[in-house]
DNA sequence: GTGCTCACG
DNA sequence: GACGTACGTGAGCACT
């Protein structure tokens, strides 16, 4: 204790849901034997103790927040609306510091539609009445109104008094003040909307100028400083339903009279049996002592040592030896049931899902493993067949024994979903679609694969046998080596079970003790944060979105290819003939070939293989040389458009839900973006008119839209506020063109004279900003001389001069460390940075000057995704994310909540982040894809 | 399997 | 002044 504890007052009144947060947010994890997280519920009940022998607190009632919603959201529903769901690890504990509360034999108190707060004032002013001392237990600002006149408040977790010197340096102004400032400071916490631009120090200035809101507002026109006045005119109202807001209800219809709240009667058997329960050894030992010294006989619980050993190994990092595998086959009931209770003990239990293709969405479950400790695994074949057996067999007989899906369903549905049990997979996107499927829920889950991107990303790859043989140095079975590959791959179900279990076992246990030191090292790299809010909440968001799939109208792109093909084979047949002879167009060795070789065409340059580049931007520098230039180019766009997306994204779709289900990589690339596979839905065309087309196959079903939100200028703006680029922060504020406005200050044309072209290449080079800027690349793009190019360069960095600053930085973080870090902490490692090799050194570069920009602009939307899924959810929005493309994201919504979606998805996406400048998001709805742009 | 080309942001 | 270049992806095709 490191100052006084108050004189002996009379009513301590405990802020319990205020504790809960502060305490989970401010104490190391720590879980009971069985895996329960119990940090909280520890603080908590430490903090209880401590309240009743070394303040003496005779009288205590502690006060939780009612689930339901408040009268305030009758007021601003909007209220506490941007508040993140509490962390899986905090959920399982609300309930145990109930139980903790009643333990203690303490007065529990709650209300519907009142906050713990509101209890708090009304108790405090019935005490206060009656001439007794309050003590607030609470660090709570919003309690901070109540000090005074025998009310203080105590901070349990910086254990320090609050009384009114403490208040008034928080706010500025006398507690009596504290709602006015609040009122016109509002508060982003709870989402109290205040006066725009007015902080606590300026409200504090305010109220103590002119004695209270009321007064202010009056008088709102006397104010000298121009903007201020304007804003609480305007606002006046705001600021008004902000005190409606922050004024504490002093007069709750409390069902618990305060002559009620008796001085408690303590029960030390209740107290030592909870305690117990708990596995809190120290304070059971100090509760048993202290009630000896008191002459009480107390017996001493015994702690549950078995589970507590099966816990230490599930939970420690670091075995000392190797752990030997003894992996389990579970062909019955009974052993599925064993394993169950054991993971249900241990509170943690890693499993992995096998099954027979792996698209999510059609394929069927062949079987499921679990690990409860390191080595010790099992493995539940589920739907195996007799490997011998042809491929037409249908003999039951020859089926191995095994459980039933349905008894296992059953099984473990409770397991899945129990709040108290942890479950961990290696890519779990995977695994909580399949089990989807199946009608079984997943909750709460943690991914080691996901953990490791956090912690490692952009070092190595995260896939489970790569992870396994870095940090365990193990090498694990693949699956390659059980099913085999190419031609003669079986699938999973035909796989024997000794060596079904062998494999899958491993894959389970392998994932628990990667996430034993990833668990750890998050803590000791600070990467938790990133992991808990962003990249582990987006598994769901992105599970939900493959599984939804989008609708594609298989007619239109069957016409829209064979329309591609005519017009190829008459391009083709002209080429052929000014080549004067046949030759493979498709072949880029034969083209060039034909190109520089026979027809002799200058403008030609070779790769470092020797052969011909034939590229687009070859072919455009020598367009006008020969007239088989543009019936290549032709010819080689339709090529690209019926190859790649007319006909191959028809054999995507899916038969069992007529859709296309693309997957998305979570933890793929080096900068935090997502990407997108079988098929990629990242790359369809939209730059030409020919590949815009294709947009118009991706279609909505009946009754329901497309709709695209996307951000305006993301990554510009990103540069703007960390490289604090004056010009260009003003130019975004103002919502000026930033391209053009470019050109005029690097080329010093005017604003009015400004033309397309100038203004293209001020584009370019702000792109080129983005990318790490080189004179050769950007000479390239705008074939421009180099030197023409550099002084661009140049020009730029005079009038912009804040970037040069900013690229130096970078480039010299990321030689000390190996990595950038973008705005959320995410760790962008890039390679070569310290090379003597100048190109690759400058390759890596650049890698780290775009890794910051394009990471921001990948962490913005990660955390836009999850807001706006839960924005959605909570306004009941039959709207379904179906689509991310980088800064674009594309819903399917019925057409009459077209436009209310778009207004939540542009806001959330706009207030995902807090730049030095607005972040802008742009919707548009239709039937197809391009009809929402 | 690798290289080239090209679709997107 | 070296040294090859714009940043990040995935897919289809030709060719080894």
């Amino acid at each position: 204790m490191t100052s006084p504890a108050p004189a002996h007052p009379d009513l301590y009144l405990v802020d319990g849901s205020g504790f809960i947060f502060r305490a989970f947010h401010a104490l190391p994890p720590m879980t009971r034997g069985d895996g329960v997280p119990v940090n909280a519920v520890y603080g908590f009940s430490n903090m209880i103790y401590k309240l009743l022998t070394d303040f003496a607190a005779a009288q205590v009632a502690v006060i939780f927040d009612a689930k339901e919603e408040t009268f305030r959201n009758k007021i601003y529903p909007d209220y506490k609306a941007n508040r993140d769901a509490p962390p899986e690890e905090l959920v399982p504990q609300f309930a145990l510091i109930r139980e903790s509360v009643h333990a203690f034999c303490l007065p529990c108190l709650e209300l519907e539609g009142f906050e713990a707060d509101d209890l708090i004032a009304t108790y405090a002013k019935q005490a206060k009445a009656r001439g007794q001392k309050v003590v607030i237990v609470s660090s709570d600002k919003d309690l901070m109104q109540l000090v005074g006149d025998g009310v203080t408040m105590w901070d349990p977790i910086k254990a320090r008094s609050i009384a009114e010197p403490e208040v008034f340096e928080k706010f500025g102004v006398t507690p009596d003040k504290v709602v006015d400032v609040q009122a016109l400071a509002g508060d982003s916490v709870d989402n109290v909307p205040g006066v725009p631009g007015i902080g606590i120090k300026t409200a504090a200035q305010l109220i103590n100028e002119y004695g209270d809101l009321e007064t202010l507002l009056a008088r709102a026109g006397e104010i000298k400083q121009p903007k201020r006045r304007e804003s609480l005119i305007e606002h006046a109202e705001k600021a008004r339903v902000s005190k409606l807001l922050v004024k504490l209800d002093e007069a709750v219809p409390v069902t618990t009279p305060i002559d009620e709240l008796r001085p408690r009667e303590p029960d030390s058997s209740k107290l030592t049996a909870y305690l117990a329960k708990m596995e809190f050894k120290t304070l059971l030992n100090r509760v048993t002592t202290r009630l000896r010294e008191e002459g009480q006989v107390v017996e001493h619980p015994d702690l549950p040592v078995e589970t507590a050993a099966a816990a230490a190994r599930a939970l420690d990092p670091t075995p000392e030896a190797p752990v030997e595998a003894r992996y389990e086959l579970v062909q019955d009931l009974p052993a599925l049931q064993r394993w169950i209770a054991r993971a249900q003990r241990v509170g943690v239990v890693a499993f992995d899902t096998e099954t027979d293709s792996l698209t999510p969405c059609v394929c069927g479950i062949v079987g499921v493993s679990l690990a409860v400790a390191p080595g010790e695994a099992c493995y539940i074949p589920l739907c195996h067949v007799n490997p011998d057996a042809g491929g037409l067999d249908l003999d039951q007989a020859a089926k191995p024994q095994q459980i039933s899906l349905d008894e296992f369903k059953t099984a473990i549905g409770p397991l899945l979903t129990d709040p108290s049990v942890l479950k961990i997979a290696h890519n779990g996107k995977f695994d909580l679609q399949v089990l989807q499927c199946l009608g079984l829920d997943v909750t709460p889950i943690d991914d080691t694969m996901l953990m490791s991107y956090a912690l490692d990303g952009g070092s190595h790859g995260h896939g489970m046998d790569e992870l396994a043989s870095i940090h365990l140095g193990l090498k694990t079975t693949t699956f390659a080596e059980v099913c085999g590959s190419g031609k003669a791959q079986i699938t999973f179900d035909r796989v024997p079970l000794d060596r079904a279990l062998a494999y899958a076992a491993e894959d389970a246990d392998v994932t628990l003790r990667l996430w034993q030191l990833f668990k750890q090292r998050l803590l000791a790299d600070h990467m938790t944060t990133l992991y808990e809010t962003i990249d582990r909440p987006l598994l769901r968001v992105v599970a939900g979105m493959e599984s939804a799939g989008i609708l594609i109208d298989r007619n239109a792109l069957a016409k829209m290819g064979q329309k591609f093909g005519e017009r190829m084979v008459q391009l083709e047949a002209e080429v052929q003939k000014l080549a004067g002879r046949p030759f493979n167009l498709g072949s880029p060795k034969q083209l060039g070939e034909v190109l520089f070789d026979e027809l002799k065409l200058e403008g030609g340059r070779k790769l470092k293989s020797g052969a011909w580049t034939t590229d687009a931007s070859v072919l455009d520098e020598i367009e006008d040389s020969h007239p088989i230039i543009p019936a290549i180019q032709s010819w080689r766009q339709l090529a690209k458009l019926k190859a790649t997306y007319t006909d191959a994204l028809q054999e995507e779709i899916q038969q069992k839900t007529g859709r296309v289900h693309t997957s998305y990589a979570l933890a793929a690339t080096s900068t935090g973006r997502l990407s997108s596979t079988e098929p990629n839905l990242q790359n369809i065309p939209i730059r030409t008119e020919e590949g815009r087309q294709i947009r118009t196959a991706f279609i909505a079903g009946p009754g329901n839209v497309l709709l695209s939100v996307d951000y305006s200028q993301i990554e510009l703006r990103i540069v703007a506020d960390i490289a604090n680029i004056q010009a260009l922060r003003d130019a975004f504020t103002n919502g000026d063109d930033i391209h053009a406005l470019t050109a005029s200050q690097v080329f010093g044309v005017p604003m009015a004279d400004m033309t397309k072209d100038i203004r293209a290449r001020a584009k370019a080079i702000n792109f080129g900003i983005i990318y790490g800027i080189s004179a050769f690349g950007l000479a390239r793009q705008l074939g421009i001389p180099q030197s023409e190019a550099s002084a661009y360069i140049k020009a730029y960095l005079e009038r912009f001069s804040e970037l040069r600053d900013y690229m130096e930085e970078t480039k010299s973080f990321a030689r000390k460390h190996g990595y950038v870090l973008t705005l959320l902490g995410r760790k962008c490692h890039v390679a070569g940075i310290n090379e003597k090799n100048p190109a690759r050194r400058s390759f890596a570069e650049r890698q780290a000057i775009n890794g910051r920009i394009q990471g921001t602009a990948a962490d913005i939307m990660r955390r836009a995704m999850r807001n706006v899924s839960r924005a959605l959810q909570r306004a009941g929005s039959p709207a379904q994310m179906l689509l991310q493309v980088h800064d674009e994201l594309v819903f399917e919504v019925p057409e009459t909540h077209a436009e209310a979606t778009a207004a939540i998805v542009r806001t959330e996406m706009e207030r995902a982040a807090t730049l030095g400048v607005p972040l802008v998001a742009e919707a548009g709805w239709g039937k197809s894809w391009a009809d929402a742009h």
